[in-house]
This record gives C-alpha cells, structure tokens and sequence, in this order.
DNA sequence: AGGGCTCCTG
DNA sequence: CAGGAGCCCT
C-alpha cells in the first residue's frame, strides 16, 4: 500500500539520520538509539507491556492497544493517521497527543524497501528505547531484573548528552508498535494461556536482549572513543573497526530475531521487517547501495600472502571511513542472547564456531585501503610474484593471516640490511679478492670471512649470487677464449697456458681485482689454466652440442678450491 | 618447501 | 650486479 505522507514524513526523517551517518556521524545516531531521549518522557507503560497487557485481555477495545509516547514517539501513520508530523520538530511531535498505533500498510509480502528498512529501524529503535529507558519498565514487572536498568553514571552523561543532542536532530524514531497485528488482536479475543506464555518469554527475552545490547553499546562506544584517540593506528583502528561491526551486526541480528519472533506470535510489532539500529542499518545499506557485497568477500585482506591482484584490488576500493565491508555469517542455531553474550564474553574476534566474520578488508578504517599500514604498497615492487603465488589467496571464510602482513617485512629487511648493516661495497670487493682462492665458497665459509655482516637470508642469498656472478664471468671468459684458441688453430691443450701476461688473467684480473692492488695467488692462475683447458677440450670434441655440457666442467672446477687465506677474516681486512 | 645453482635479462 | 625463472637436491 501507498505510505501516508506522515509515513514518507518519518521516512524521511530516518533517512536523514542515515544521511548524517554517511557523514561520519554514526555515533550520534547510535547513542541516540540507545540511551535515547529522557526516559521519563515514556510516562506510559513499556510497549512489550502493554503487548502482554493486550494479550491477557484481549478481549479490550482496539483503542487498548493505542500508544501515547508524548516525547519522542511519532505514529507509523497508517490511513487513520492525522496528517503528517514534521520529523524535524521533536517538540511538535511531543506534544502531539495523535500518536495511535496505526495500522501498518500492506506490509506483508512488500519488497523490503528502503523506506521499509527505516521504518523497521524506527520500530525497533522505538522498542528499545521505552524497553531500555522506561522507568516504569520496572514498575511493570521487571523487577525481577533489578540490574536491567542500572546505569552506571557515563551512561547518564551520555543519555543527557544525546538528550540535547537530540533535540537539535531530527525525529526518526517516533513509530506506533500497532500495525496489522495490532487489528489483529483487536478481532482476535480468544488468546489462549500458551500465548500469554509465550508473550512472557519473549518479554524476558526482549529484556534479557536490551540488557545485553545496552552492555554491546558501551563496548561500542570505548571501542569507538579509542578509535579516536588511536586514529594514527592503523592497525588499531582496523580491529576495532571489525570490532563494531560484529558487534554492529550481532545485535541487529538479535533484534531482528526476536522481533520477527514477537511479529509472528501475534503480537504487535506492526512490521514483519524489524527495525535496526542506525549504525547497523547503515552499515547494510552502504553495502547494499554499492553492490559491492559480492566483490568484497572476495578481497579478504590478510597475511602477507595476498596476491598482488588482490592487493591492488583493496587499494582501489571506494570505501569511504567506517564502512569497512564484512560478511558476518552465522547460521541459525545459536541463540540470540548467546550471541551476544559470547560477544560481551570474549570480545568480537573470538571464535563463535558458527558465526564468522569476514573483515574484507585489512585495514577497516582505511577503505581505500591506499595508505595500507605495512609498507606493503611501497615495496610491492619488491614483493616478487614467485613469493606471493606461494601464498594461497585468502578463501571468502578465511582469514588474513599475520604471513601476509609479513612479507614486505621481509623484503624491507632485505633492503635495510642490505643498505645499512648489510653488505657494502667494500664487501664485495673482499669476496671478489676471495674468488681468487674459491669460485664455490660455502654459507659457511662466507659467514666466516664476512664477520661483521649480520648474516640473514638475504645477506646469505647476495652474497651467494655474488660468487655466482663471478662464477658466470668466469666461465664465460674461459669458455671465450677456448673458443679462441680454437679459432686460433691451436690443436694441443698443452699449448694453452694461462700467465699473469694472458689475455684472459688481464681480464680475470680487471674484474675482480680492478685497482690491481692484490696480489692474485699463482693458484688461481693453475685453476684458471685448468679450467681453459676443460673448456677447450669440450668444445674440440663438439661436447658443447649438448645444453648442459659445462656441468662437467663445473663439477671439475668445484673440487679445485682453496683454502681462503685467515687475513681474509678480519673485517679490516680492507 | 627451501636452498643453491645456472641461465637469461636488464 | 640484480632480478627472475627454472631446475636440482635435500
């Protein structure tokens, strides 16, 4: 059915909250849901009281069932309503005394529509709110639940505050509990004990909820005053961010339950579409409104094994602050109240067996995720793809590991070592001198000529592609000049010898002992005359058709290493 | 899986 | 000389 203009009235008014929520102003909105107005405006009883009242006598006139909220409440307006409330003016709506628990339009069966959403959210927000504050909440039997309503004196502070906050913001929340269950039980006079039974279960239900949400909230609320405070952390504020939205969506999805539960036992929550807390129903909107539910489960951001693509992906996302997208699948079994009870009990990231959350991205407060904490997009280019394909992308119900943030670690490691206490020029012109006495120096023995390196993996890496790297010009000039020797018409292998005079030592020389201030051991001159030997030998008998004809030579090489001189283990060698 | 090597490329 | 790929070995 079409919405009354005082139900576009109300709509509007929430979307404007909603509004102020895309605006960064969620906590507002938040606290308002919760510690609300002056709870001594609800002088009336307790919605859920009077749903048990309308209940056990339900033999009552409809007119029983009616609502008068004189502060805050607004009517969900149906076509009986009066004409429209401005949303904007509190005071007006105060002091209206027309709110009725009107009957809900054709909701049943209705898309769940923006507007639905809002008026959802105002219905519950509304329920909470005389639940939570209501001091006649008490007077109605809740005695039994003498900590339901002690507030500690911060939560009156806040209370005040959004007391006065609230009255320069528009009303939302002002919404009837009647509805089309509401007529319902107006020709429905035959309620039977069980439905009484049932409304008592749900009362203490709803009660036992609102004392758990009000705790949620506070938690809530240090989390995000600490976000604040920490809002140079990244990291901090990543986690909480997921923090608030679990807590965000644990307690939507109680309200949710227990409101469907209360809408279907016939009782008079107007809507089959409960409504949510501001904060969640923002959080549900801006996924929805940006399609982006699909794509971000995908783009679990987590240990240092995210793929580039993946990485890449997260940079570019378009999440504005505190819209950190997650999915939070629970499946059905675990009740409500447990919920939320394992969430005040161990905090949002334990482990609910049933229940995971699914943070899409790693930093949640930063959603373009562009200034990613880790130096992880400076040293993407460091990151080589052989590293990360060895990390398996992050599944939809996997989680980002502490691996993934660890890698560029790694590699920031690499070149840090590398430029401050790494290896230095100096360094190499030592283990250029060293190659002189041995082509295939072990870990070890570099570990013990390079005494002043703090040895890593990638000290050990460089310092092995250093010799590797001689290793490849020398082979490269032995088998250079077997080729010329051989071009050069020399048929016997004892014709070629290799002296401090040769063609080949000048050049061995010039490479690795460039200042020439070295004195190159005759050793290396026999191991290099070897070594030409070998080569030429081989490509005489055409051993070099054969792709892999120099391991022989290698393997004959190797064996012909020496022993590195001490003086080579003093870092001052130089 | 990781280290070490060769080979290729820049 | 470094980076990377690919191979082999352990």
């Amino acid at each position: 059915m079409n919405l009354s203009p005082s139900d576009q009235s109300v709509h509007n008014s929430s979307e404007g909250c909603l509004e102020d929520d895309k605006h960064g102003v969620l906590l507002p909105c938040l606290r308002r849901n919760i510690y609300n107005e002056p709870l001594s405006s609800y002088s009336n009883s307790s919605i859920i009281s009077q749903l048990l009242r309308k209940s056990m006598h339900g033999k009552r006139a409809l007119d029983e069932s009616h609502f008068y909220l004189p502060n805050s409440t607004a009517t969900d307006s149906g076509q009986e309503d009066r004409s429209s409330v401005s949303s904007k003016d509190s005071t007006a709506e105060a002091s209206s005394p027309n709110c009725h628990i009107s009957t809900r339009c054709g909701t049943e069966g209705e898309p769940l529509t923006p507007d639905h959403l809002q008026a959802k959210r105002a219905r519950v927000e509304n329920i909470i709110r005389v639940m939570a504050g209501s001091p006649n909440n008490r007077a109605h039997g809740d005695s039994e639940r003498p900590d339901v309503d002690s507030r500690d004196p911060r939560e009156s502070r806040e209370a005040y505050r959004e007391n006065k906050r609230k009255q320069r913001l528009p009303q939302h929340q002002e919404h009837s509990i009647g509805g089309p269950a509401n007529r319902k039980a107006q020709g429905d006079r035959d309620e039977t004990n069980t439905k009484e039974d049932e409304c008592h279960k749900l009362k203490e239900q709803l009660h036992s909820m609102q004392k758990l949400m009000r705790q949620l909230q506070e938690k809530f609320l240090q989390v995000y005053k600490q976000d604040d405070a920490d809002l140079d952390d990244k990291a901090t504020g990543t986690t909480d961010s997921v923090g608030h939205l679990e807590l965000s969506r644990a307690l939507n999805d109680c309200v949710d339950r227990v409101l469907t539960k209360v809408s279907s036992s016939g009782l008079d929550v107007p809507s089959q579409h409960p409504t949510k807390p501001h904060s969640l129903e923002y959080y549900e909107n801006s996924e929805a409104h940006q399609d982006q539910t699909e794509a971000l489960s995908l783009v679990v951001r987590k240990p240092v094994t995210t793929p580039l693509s993946s990485v890449t992906s997260a940079v570019k996302r378009p999440y504005p602050v505190h819209q950190t997208p997650f999915h939070f699948n629970y499946s059905a079994p675990l009740h409500d109240s447990q919920i939320l009870e394992h969430l005040l009990k161990y905090g949002p990231h334990s482990n609910f067996g049933a229940l995971h959350c699914i943070p899409h991205s790693m930093d949640g407060t930063s959603p373009d995720s562009v200034d990613l904490p880790w130096d992880t997009i400076a040293l993407r280019s460091k990151v080589t793809p052989g590293h990360l394909s060895h990390h398996p992308r992050p599944s939809a119900l996997g989680t980002v590991t502490v691996d993934t943030l660890c890698l560029p670690h790694v590699k920031l490691e690499c070149g840090e070592m590398q430029n401050m206490e790494g290896l230095t020029p100096s360094h190499l012109k030592k283990a250029k001198l060293m190659f002189f006495y041995t082509r295939y120096p072990s870990s070890n023995v570099l570990k013990t000529f390079f005494p002043d390196v703090k040895f890593n993996r990638c000290i050990t890496s460089q310092l092995i592609k250093w010799f590797s790297n001689f290793r490849e010009f020398y082979y490269i000039q032995m088998e250079k000049f077997a080729r010329q020797a051989i071009v050069d018409g020399i048929s016997e292998v004892k014709d070629i010898t290799v002296s401090r005079d040769s063609e080949l030592f000048r050049a061995l020389n010039m490479h690795y002992n460039k200042a020439n201030d070295f004195h190159v051991p005759d050793k290396f001159l026999e191991v290099a005359e070897i070594t030409l030997h070998e080569f030429y030998k081989a490509i005489s008998v055409a051993k070099d058709s054969d792709p892999s004809w120099k391991k022989a030579i290698y393997k004959v090489i190797c064996k012909l290493d020496s022993d590195v001189p001490d003086e080579f283990k003093t870092s001052s060698y130089l």
